[in-house]
DNA sequence: CGAGTGCCCTGACAGC
DNA sequence: TGCTGTCAGGGCACTC
């Protein structure tokens, strides 16, 4: 499932391939009409200025002023090769290398729209969205702040794209592991020595997975066709009932507000 | 307005 | 073999 690092991964293969080229047809393609496609075919016509990412979305503005905005969901893939099968969205570039760009989405929850450059107000997620963890917007002033403002459990919260941007659920589960935090912890109530962790941690998890290309469960791939190398890396998402890397307990896994999430449960003790 | 719930969608897989 | 049921979850509409 596409979170921060496969993202990023998939941005830096796209930016040298399309920034400078036009589209010259944007076209939706086993794909209703709707959001989740709304103002596509405006595209057409335009020159891609360069290829940007915040949080799990992809950012590409325009010439003329519009704003391409594309959410991979939980099954989109990028690819200059036709897939054959669940395209919903295809590009015809101006002349160069690869000159269509296919977006494939087994299940649907991908997005891919224009806007108005900069107008995320149909997008509310995008629209108040937490700072890039990788930047030093998100530091632990900033991160001890925002948890004050929610009783929500920390696993939730962070999976709102609030206090930080970019975390999903795997992500979430081993960062948690990595600062000891216990994913029912109410956001406010995490021990203020575990702040500065948490967020070295969810620091560390995404740079350590975005150097990997991502982890792939299933259906994620890189732009080139390759899958994320980080799944080998996990320590506790996809590791139920096995033995905890750093003491051998035996993963938990409950369901939290929906996810399925992953802990040691003698590591990670529920702050009080 | 914050918080909680359920929905979207399809393929993989378990069980019979 | 083939059917049925369950699970996976990011973002958002809806409700209170």
């Amino acid at each position: 499932m596409p979170e921060l690092p496969e993202v990023e991964t998939v941005r830096r293969e796209l930016e040298p391939w399309l920034t400078g080229r036009t589209i010259l047809k944007a076209e939706r393609v086993d794909a209703p009409e709707g959001s989740k496609y709304s103002g596509l075919e405006l595209a057409s016509g335009q020159t891609i200025k360069t290829v940007n990412r915040r949080g799990k979305f992809l950012l590409l503005p325009l010439s003329h002023g519009d704003e391409l905005i594309i959410h991979l969901g939980m099954t989109g893939v990028i690819s200059p090769k036709d897939p054959g099968k669940h395209v919903r969205v295809k590009l015809s570039l101006s002349e160069g290398e690869n000159p269509f760009l296919f977006f494939q989405d087994t299940r649907r929850f991908g997005r891919f729209l224009l806007v108005k450059a900069g107008n995320y107000s149909d997008l509310p997620t995008l629209f108040s969205m937490g700072p890039e963890p990788l930047s030093d917007d998100f530091n632990p002033g900033q991160f001890k702040a925002a948890l004050q403002k929610s009783a929500m459990p920390i696993k939730p919260y962070l999976l709102s794209q609030k206090p930080v941007s970019g975390v999903g659920n795997i992500y979430a589960d081993e960062a948690l592991w990595a600062s000891k935090v216990h994913p029912l912890t109410p956001a406010k109530k995490v021990a203020k020595r575990q702040i500065p962790l948490l967020v070295q941690m969810i620091k560390d998890v995404l740079a350590a997975s975005i150097e990997a290309q991502g982890t792939t469960l299933n259906d994620y791939r890189t732009v080139n066709g390759e899958v994320g190398a980080y799944i080998n890396e996990l320590k506790a998402y996809g590791h139920k009932e096995e033995p905890c890397p750093r003491c051998g307990t035996a993963i938990s896994k409950i369901v939290v507000a929906g996810r399925g999430t992953h802990f040691c449960p003698k590591c990670q003790k529920q702050s009080s």
